[in-house]
DNA sequence: GCAAGGTC
């Protein structure tokens, strides 16, 4: 076991419990636990490791606690404060206690800008108690024990300009975000009766907001366009390799009928070109953690919220690294130490194609292009013992990770593709088939292995037609699912990785959506806030209304604007929404409380 | 009571 010393009297403060045991064994060999305010400490003599719970502080208004329309515009400039959050009090006595008796603290937490604000935090508190102790922040992002001690040896400083990012962030959510809450709320209010009204909530939030804009669009889509097509479905019959059906969609009634009428009159379908290509399957770029996300919701069938926690349960475990990532390239990660611990796996797949990895010459992984410069992409760091994973779901993830790693390592599958125009009359069709010709990453990665169809036709090839028939739909909202929503969401850049979820599941609480069969459906109340937002102040329901302020934001964390400047440009376009939303203040809640039920 | 972000 690698073994670092501490100077004496140090205290090390991660940002989870887990990795804070993690940092005890890799830097302390021996250590005792004991507990205080219920709190685990990890210690030899007098060097303390313990871990807190994310965030120990948050912003709320000093003033105007109390709902009331008329204070709502107040809340532009209020008070703000830090608070110590529910339940977090232990975590201030307990850094208050060992700072005390320390020299040095160390602010191990996250190497991001969350993590750097969550080191204010501690070493406020810290300073509080010992206005006289040493702060280092030691940045790492795996728990892999060279990179650990490697983070030790070489402390840095807080990155003020990060916690700052951090603080914006905050102001800027809290004040738009409660002040069009209340103002939703307390209006509609009015207008509904009984005990409902004492529990209804409208909300509002630069991410929720946007996130049910992207829910309702299809709806909105739906309502501008047709409600019916008309599809139809043309079996053909080849003399030597049996049935083909081919199946085409019309608009208009009218043409769909000409060309059924056209295809019983011509009985015959003629190939009247072939072709045959070869097309080159790239293997899949590193995984960052919404491609994570993604993938074992496709490929796995699990709900991104859980593929995250067993994520970072596997890595609080030291099976794999950091999971919250936007990282697509293996800068810094050490690719052949860990294939050679993978050729002890226990599947002789994964061995096996490990082993060939490292007997090639050289080893050139696909890449993507972003790189947060935080964590890298998520890999495995060492294979588990016998029986140490036991959840199914957690053995089905653990494994996507490990093959989806070797997989960014190995060569490009080739397959070869075919279609076949086809007319009958003056009716064109396609009919496509394809064939693996060799699998490359496929090999190990079975989640990308498209279904094989054979397509044996040739130019001049003459099929009758046996069957045609055309059906009327009712053409339905195309909603969404939830992976598909996320990977909107990341595409339009609201919320985070982690956060993505909870932002989904507020808009279901509050009424606005419903989950069925897997799809995300606005409710009446959900469509028509969007459109009385998209009618009145549309910039509050701009899909890139997130993206637009975490550009602001990054202005901070780049040194190039401060805190200050950024909240009040922010804060003065909400003003002249705020303004508007005023003017027409009792229309607009009169209508939206109809949709309350 | 309200936001979004950590973590459980």
């Amino acid at each position: 076991m690698p073994f670092l010393m501490l100077p004496p009297r140090s205290l090390v403060v991660a940002e989870k419990n887990k990795v804070a045991k993690a940092l005890a064994n890799i830097l302390l060999g021996h250590y005792r636990i004991m507990k205080y305010r219920g709190i685990p400490i990890y210690s030899n003599r007098d060097v303390w490791i313990f871990g807190v719970q994310g965030h120990i502080l948050e912003l709320d208004f000093a003033e105007f606690k109390e709902w009331s329309l008329s204070t709502i515009e107040r809340l532009f400039n209020a008070r703000v404060q830090y608070y110590v959050r529910d339940g977090m009090q232990k975590y201030v006595a307990t850094i208050k206690r060992f700072a005390s008796l320390s020299h040095t603290i160390y602010l191990a937490l996250d190497n991001d800008v969350e993590g750097e604000h969550i080191a204010w935090e501690v070493l406020r508190i810290a300073k509080s108690a010992n206005p006289h102790i040493i702060p280092y922040r030691v940045r790492f992002s795996s728990l892999d024990p060279e990179e650990l001690i490697e983070a030790f040896k070489r402390p840095d400083q807080i990155n003020w300009n990060w916690v700052e990012k951090s603080a914006t962030r905050q102001e800027v959510d809290l004040r738009t975000g409660v002040i069009f809450t209340r103002l939703l709320t307390l209006s509609i209010r009015r207008h509904v009766r009984g005990r409902k009204a004492r529990s209804l909530l409208i909300s509002y939030g630069p991410c929720q907001t946007p996130t049910l804009r992207l829910i309702v669009e299809p709806y909105l889509k739906w309502e501008q366009g047709e409600k019916y097509q008309y599809k139809l479905k043309v079996v053909l019959l080849h003399p030597l390799y049996g049935e083909f059906t081919i199946t085409k969609t019309y608009k208009k009634f009218e043409e769909a009928t000409k060309a059924r009428d056209e295809i019983l009159r011509s009985k015959f379908a003629k190939v009247v070109n072939f072709k045959v290509w070869q097309d080159e399957k790239k293997p899949p770029i590193p995984l960052d953690s919404y491609e994570y996300a993604s993938r074992v919701a496709r490929f796995l069938g699990i709900p991104s919220k859980v593929a995250m926690s067993i994520a970072e349960d596997l890595y609080r475990r030291g099976l794999i690294s950091y999971p919250r990532t936007e990282t697509q390239r293996y800068r810094g990660v050490k690719i052949k130490k860990i294939l050679h611990k993978l050729t002890a796996h226990h599947q002789y797949e994964i061995s096996r194609i490990a082993k060939r990895l490292l007997e090639a010459s050289h080893i050139a992984p696909r890449e993507g292009k972003r790189d947060d410069k935080a964590h890298p992409p998520i890999h495995p760091i060492r294979v588990p013992k016998k029986g140490e994973l036991r959840d199914n779901r957690e053995i089905k993830i653990y494994d996507l990770i490990v093959r989806h790693f070797l997989a960014t390592l190995m060569p490009s599958a080739l397959l070869e593709r075919s279609k076949a125009l086809v007319k009958i009359g003056s009716i064109e069709a396609e009919l496509s088939g394809l064939r693996i010709l060799r699998r490359g990453y496929l090999e190990i990665y079975p989640y990308e292995i498209p279904q094989e169809k054979e397509l044996p036709l040739r130019k001049g090839d003459v099929l009758r037609v046996i069957r045609v028939s055309l059906a009327k739909e009712k053409i339905k909202p195309r909603y969404l699912s939830e992976s598909e929503l996320i990977k909107l969401m990341r595409a339009k850049g609201i919320g985070t990785d982690s956060t993505m979820h909870e932002h989904i599941h507020t808009n279901i609480a509050r009424g606005y959506v419903i989950r069925r069969k897997g799809k995300l459906i606005p409710t009446p109340l959900g469509i028509n806030l969007i459109k009385t937002l998209l009618d009145l102040t549309p910039e509050l329901a701009d899909v890139d209304l997130r993206s637009k302020m975490e550009q602001a934001f990054s202005l901070v964390a780049e040194g190039m604007k401060t805190k200050k400047e950024v909240v009040s440009e922010i804060l003065s376009k909400y003003r002249e929404a705020f303004n508007k939303v005023m003017d027409r203040l009792d229309l607009i809640s009169r209508t939206l409380a109809t949709y309350v039920r």
